[in-house]
DNA sequence: ATTTTTAGACGTAAATATACGTCCTATCAA
DNA sequence: TTGATAGGACGTATATTTACGTCTAAAAAT
C-alpha cells in the first residue's frame, strides 16, 4: 500500500469497518459461532475444533479479542473464552444502522 | 499465509466471511453509503468523493462488484455504478441468520 | 521431583490487500 | 478532425494478513 490511509476516512466509517474486517475469515465466524454453541465459556483449546494450528488460532483469538467480541480469562494455566455479549449486541446496533443508510430509494434506475 | 486455508471451512462460513471481508474497509463503506444517498446511478468519477487515486477507487469498486453489491453499466464512455439492492436485502438476511446464531444463552458464565 | 499439558512470546514465509502510476482506447464535444 | 474526458488494463511497491514452527514458562498430574 505504500501507506495506510484509512485514517483519512470517516470514524464511523473506520469503526464499523473494523468490525466487518474481523468478521472477514471464516475461522473468526466458526469461533465465534462455537463460543455461542458451548453456552458457557470454553477453557482449553479452540485450535481443535478447527483446520488449522494452535498459533494461527491463537492470533485469531487475539484479533476476535481486539476488536472487542470475545474475552479471555486467565484461569491457572488455562484461559477461558467467552462471548462479550455486549459487544454482540453492539455490532447488532451497528449492522443495523448501516442497514438504515442503506435503504432503498423511492426511484431506481437501474433495476 | 503459505498457502490458504479459507476453503476448509463450511459453505455458508465462507459466503459470509466474503460478505464482511468486502465491507472491511471505509473506502468501500464509504462508496456504498455515496451510492445509496445520489438515489440514482452515479456516472463518472467516484473517486474525487474519496481521499484516493482514481485507480486505487476502481479496484475497491471492482471487489464490490465481485461481492455483488453493486453493478456498473456501461453507458458510452461513463459507467454507470449503483447499488444492487437485491443483494443488499440478501446481506440483510445474512446478518440475520448470523446474529440469530449469536443468541445470548439463558445461562451466562463470564459477564 | 518429574513429566505433561497449556498457552504466551517470538520469529518467519508466503499470500493477499492496499495504493498508485502509466499507458492505451473509446467516446463525446468543439 | 482534433482534443479532452472517462475509464479499462497492466505493472509495481509496500503493508498487512494468514499460517506455522519453535522456544519457553507456568501449572497440573503422576
Amino acid at each position: 500500500m505504500a501507506v495506510s490511509k484509512t485514517e483519512l476516512f470517516e470514524a464511523t466509517l473506520q469503526e464499523r469497518a473494523n468490525l466487518f474486517k474481523a468478521l472477514g475469515h471464516p475461522a473468526r465466524l466458526q469461533i465465534l459461532q462455537f463460543l455461542s454453541q458451548t453456552k458457557t465459556c470454553i477453557s482449553g483449546d479452540i485450535s481443535e475444533e478447527l483446520p488449522l494450528s494452535r498459533t494461527t488460532v491463537k492470533q485469531h483469538l487475539i484479533e476476535l479479542k481486539e476488536v472487542g467480541l470475545i474475552r479471555g480469562q486467565v484461569d491457572g494455566a488455562r484461559t477461558n473464552y467467552c462471548l462479550d455479549y455486549e459487544k454482540v449486541a453492539a455490532m447488532k446496533s451497528i449492522f443495523g444502522s448501516f442497514l438504515d443508510e442503506l435503504q432503498i430509494p423511492d426511484n431506481l434506475c437501474c433495476t
